[in-house]
This record gives structure tokens, C-alpha cells and sequence, in this order.
RNA sequence: GGUCCCGUCGUCUAACGGUUAGGACACCAGGUUUUCAUCCUGGCAACAGGGGUUCGAUUCCCCUCGGGAUCACCA
């Protein structure tokens, strides 16, 4: 009996798409999943003046590499067709006319000069400003060379939004908005209804800022004869501070900019869902199948959230330690520092698996590993500079390395053999583990830190391990 | 200013009248024979304020305060 859930995501193609955008897109895409339905992108260019280049390019991007695929879409096609508003002008010329027929539109006599002059004058009566009361008597037949006007029905509203909840409105509120625009153009307060309806929504999700037309939105459905679809309006997404909507100069990046920087788009999906939502247990982290099970519109908080940073480094570390070895290697690759060029495939993989543990992101590859591409030049400080090493005569620390040299030149640097002779050195020489395996550690990868001593020699291997102690020693 | 929405640790949040207000991130301390990280243990830390309703309020109602959104020929 229900009709067959269809949601939609519908950008404006004016910027980037950030955080906050994306996340609207995720839940409209969750639903439309876990109810067997479709997801549809539509592109909402009806102001051609703010409209930017490359933002369509990049908006059908930021879906594909998150991993949301639409059903439907300006670039694949479907049953409605086109998803571009700016092709359906004659659609809503039509939607228009009907209302023209019904006295439910008219032609606005006035010049925007004139509006505002309404408009200033309402504020120095300090009353509110309603177009609707400079409404004209007898409005001279619409030729599109003006706006065309909603003829609204002021009246009280109360009703349910699938994430505020009930909500109510007085007549105050109800205006004759503009439908279509001057330059031939809908606006969106028209076209979204129109092909909302055409296109068969039932859910639509959007950001908190159009709760406020809602009422308006609710006047036009009457006045057109449509059953308005669900509406879930989400809180919005705030910077730092909380003072402000997320945007790019908070340092917000794009999706894509956090794609490129190598966070996995199942991580990011988990922690974008559960920036508002949560399934009411004490889960952390979903996979995406899990999100798409448990995934519901109630459980969508009604306050903004913060974006923090920090919390998406360790849920996306969290997905990179789950990944297998091969499965790392194969995604992380590219990230790794140009020095690794010349290294075969197991070499590098073994390197990107003692990374996995400390890697929050894939951009940070190359600092953590360029080590075992390159020999660093020896570096003094680190030895100066340690807390423990510092403490020691630089002699003793020579011939402690001497002796390191010799032990470590008759391993056959398998992880297990290095333990063991690195094991009996320090028992021999009766230091502490703090200063014998740091100076070997230094000596050998020339970075202030590394993973485990034994783990990073055996796949530094004989020759390069060697060569570098030599060069410690030398520099005493 | 009008209208609407929101208000639990620094942050993301749980709680659907009765809890020592829970978890996670971050931070701090300790442990896992070096560092960083992982992992484990422990710690710090919140119901915006004031009135009601009730035997009992974080929870329900009202007011105040605070935050956000919106009042376009933008979406």
C-alpha cells in the first residue's frame, strides 16, 4: 500500500560540498536503502548568478568517492529526466499556469525598488513586513516580463517534522511569495514542490534553515493539491566555537579534501551518521550495513553538533587497524613517500604494516615510514635532546653501539633472532632498556620515533641496518 | 525586532519520573621489558537558571537566560 520510498539529495551547485551538506545526503541515502528505495540527485541551478564552475563535477564526486550512489541523476539519467532544474522550465511554466487558472497566482506590479520601499516602511512602523498587504486589486495578466506571485490563504499550521517533531505556526507567517522570477527562472520555494511531486519524493531531508518556509511550502501543496511528502529537517553542523554554521573558512574542509588526505569513506560515513544519530546503545562506530539496518529518523538529534576533528581521526584509525594487511596495503599505496618508488611491493608492504597501528590517516604515511625508504642524515639532536640518552657520556653510548654493532651483525635479522640478541645485549651490558634500545633505535632509523626495534631492523634488513650504525658511530 | 527551533561532561552523545546521571573522543596517571602508537586499568569532567506539577524531576509545564535559523526576483 505505501508507495515505494524515494529520497533525494538537491544541491544548489554554487561551492563545495562540506561536512554538513554531505551529511543530509548520507541520511536520505541510509533511508532510501534500508527501505529497498531509491536515492535521486537533482541539481538545483535555477540562480544562475551564484552558480559556480566545477561544482557540479565536484558535488557528483563527493557522492561517488562517499560511496553514496544514486538511483538517479543529472548524469545517469532516470524515469524524470532531467535532473537539472534549469531544463525544466517548461515544467514549471505549466505547474504554473494551473495555478494562474485556479486565482491561486498573479503578476506582480511592482518594480523591486518599490518592494523594498514596503519593506523599509514596515520596519520603521516596526511591524512586520507581508507583501501580501500590498497585495494588488485587479493584477494585469501575467506575461513573464515580472514575478509571478503565490496568491497565498494566511492560516495557522501544526505539523510533524520527522526529526523536530510537532511544530506550529500562525498565519503571520504565510506570504505571497515570488514563483517564478523575472528572468524566467522558478525559485526554489516553487520548483522543489513541483518536482518533488513530479519526481515521486516521499521523504525529503534538508538542512534546519527551511524549517522556517515550511508553512509557505505547506500553503503552495494545498493550493497545487498535493500531499505534502515527509519532511526531516537536520540540525545544522557548527564550527568550532559553535557560533556559526560549518563553513570552508573554519577550516571545514570538503569531503573530497578528506578523501585525498586518505580517510576511508566507510569511516567517514560512520562518524558523518553519527555526528546527530545514534542508535541508542552504546556503539561507536558502524559499519555501513549497519548503519543502513539501524539507521531511523527519531533517533536524529534536534540540537546542532560540533564537527571535531579529532573524534574522525580515531574512528578512522579505528577502520584502518580492521583492515587486512593486503587490503592496506592496496589502498594506502599511493600515500606512501616518492623514496619508496624503487622498492618492491612486499617490501613496502611489510613497512605499511608497522605503520597500521599509529596511522590515523593516509596522508601521514610519508612521515611515518620515509625511514625506510631513505637514509636520514644522523641527527644529534635526537640523541641531546632524549631524556634518557642524554644523561649518558657520549663514550659510553659509543661503545655501547659498538658492541650493538657487532651483536646485531651475527643476527640473521629475523624478527625472532633480533629479539633474542638484542635481548642477550642488554643483559650483557647491564644497561637500561631506556638508553641501549633508544640509541640503537636513533641510530638506525634517524626519527624521533619508529615502530618496535626488532620489527623495524628485520625489515630494514642487514645491509641498511649496518650501514647506519656506522654512520652513528662515525659522527661521535 | 517578529516567527520558529534548540539547550546533559571541553566535544559527540545515552537517559523516554526514581540511576552513585552511563559510554566514547580529547586530556591526565599507571601498566604492556626503548620512543611514538596500539591495547588494558584508573582519573578529571555535565543536567543553563528560576518557578511550578508530583511522594519524587535531567526527564512534564511556565518564565528567564543563552545559542541557532529565518524574515530575498538565494537556495
Amino acid at each position: 500500500m505505501n508507495k515505494p520510498v524515494r529520497t533525494r539529495f538537491a544541491p544548489s551547485p554554487t561551492g563545495l560540498l562540506h561536512v554538513g551538506g554531505i551529511r543530509t545526503a548520507l541520511f536520505a541515502w541510509l533511508y532510501a536503502r534500508q527501505n529497498n528505495g531509491q536515492f535521486i540527485l537533482r541539481f538545483e541551478d535555477t540562480d544562475k548568478a551564484r552558480e559556480k564552475d566545477g561544482a557540479r563535477e565536484h558535488l557528483i564526486q563527493s557522492l561517488r568517492s562517499l560511496g553514496l550512489q544514486y538511483d538517479e541523476g543529472p548524469d545517469i539519467g532516470g524515469p524524470h529526466a532531467p535532473y537539472i532544474q534549469s531544463e525544466r522550465l517548461e515544467i514549471y511554466k505549466q505547474w504554473a499556469q494551473r495555478l494562474i487558472d485556479s486565482g491561486r497566482a498573479y503578476a506582480d506590479p511592482y518594480s523591486p525598488e518599490e518592494v523594498q520601499a514596503f519593506r523599509d516602511q514596515a520596519r520603521a512602523e516596526k511591524k512586520p513586513f507581508l507583501y501580501r498587504n500590498h497585495r494588488p486589486e485587479n493584477p494585469k495578466a501575467w506575461d513573464g516580463s515580472t514575478p509571478l506571485r503565490f496568491k497565498s490563504d494566511p492560516k495557522a499550521y501544526t505539523w510533524n517534522d520527522a526529526v523536530i517533531g510537532d511544530v506550529s505556526t500562525g498565519p503571520e507567517v504565510i506570504d505571497d511569495f515570488i514563483l517564478i522570477k523575472s528572468d524566467g527562472y522558478p525559485t526554489y520555494n516553487f520548483c522543489h514542490i513541483v518536482d518533488d511531486a513530479e519526481m515521486e519524493i516521499t521523504h525529503i531531508f534538508r538542512g534546519q534553515e527551511f524549517i522556517a518556509s515550511v508553512p509557505n511550502y505547506l500553503n503552495l501543496y494545498e493550493a497545487l493539491g498535493l500531499q505534502p511528502p515527509v519532511m526531516a529537517h537536520m540540525p545544522h553542523i557548527m564550527a568550532e566555537g559553535g557560533k556559526r554554521k560549518l563553513s570552508k573558512r573554519d577550516g571545514a574542509k570538503d569531503v573530497l579534501d578528506y578523501i585525498r588526505e586518505g580517510y576511508l569513506p566507510e569511516a567517514l560515513r560512520s562518524f558523518i551518521a553519527t555526528l546527530g544519530w545514534n542508535d541508542g546503545t552504546e556503539q561507536e562506530v558502524f559499519t555501513t550495513d549497519e548503519l543502513i539496518a539501524k539507521f531511523s529518523l527519531n533517533r536524529i538529534g534536534k540540537s546542532g553538533a560540533l564537527f571535531d576533528e579529532r573524534r574522525l581521526n580515531w574512528v578512522n584509525g579505528s577502520f584502518i587497524r580492521e583492515l587486512s594487511l593486503d587490503e592496506l596495503y592496496e589502498r594506502s599505496k599511493s600515500y606512501l613517500p616518492k623514496s619508496a618508488a624503487s622498492f618492491d611491493e612486499a617490501y613496502k608492504k611489510q613497512v605499511v604494516g608497522l605503520a597500521q597501528e599509529r596511522l590515523k590517516y593516509f596522508a601521514e604515511l610519508p612521515e611515518l615510514t620515509d625511514f625506510f625508504f631513505e637514509d636520514l642524515p644522523v641527527n644529534p639532536e635526537l640523541m641531546s635532546g632524549h631524556k634518557q640518552l642524554k644523561k649518558t657520556e657520549p663514550q659510553e653510548l659509543k661503545q655501547l653501539l659498538e658492541s650493538a654493532l657487532e651483536t646485531i651483525s651475527e643476527s640473521s635479522f629475523t624478527v625472532d633472532d633480533l629479539t633474542t640478541r638484542l635481548n642477550q645485549l642488554l643483559e650483557a651490558s647491564g644497561q637500561k632498556p631506556a638508553v641501549l634500545f633508544s640509541l640503537i633505535r636513533i641510530a638506525t632509523t634517524q626519527a624521533p620515533n619508529s615502530p618496535g626495534l626488532a620489527d623495524t631492523l628485520a625489515v630494514l634488513g642487514r645491509e641498511t641496518t649496518l650501514r647506519r650504525i656506522k654512520s652513528q658511530l662515525a659522527s661521535f
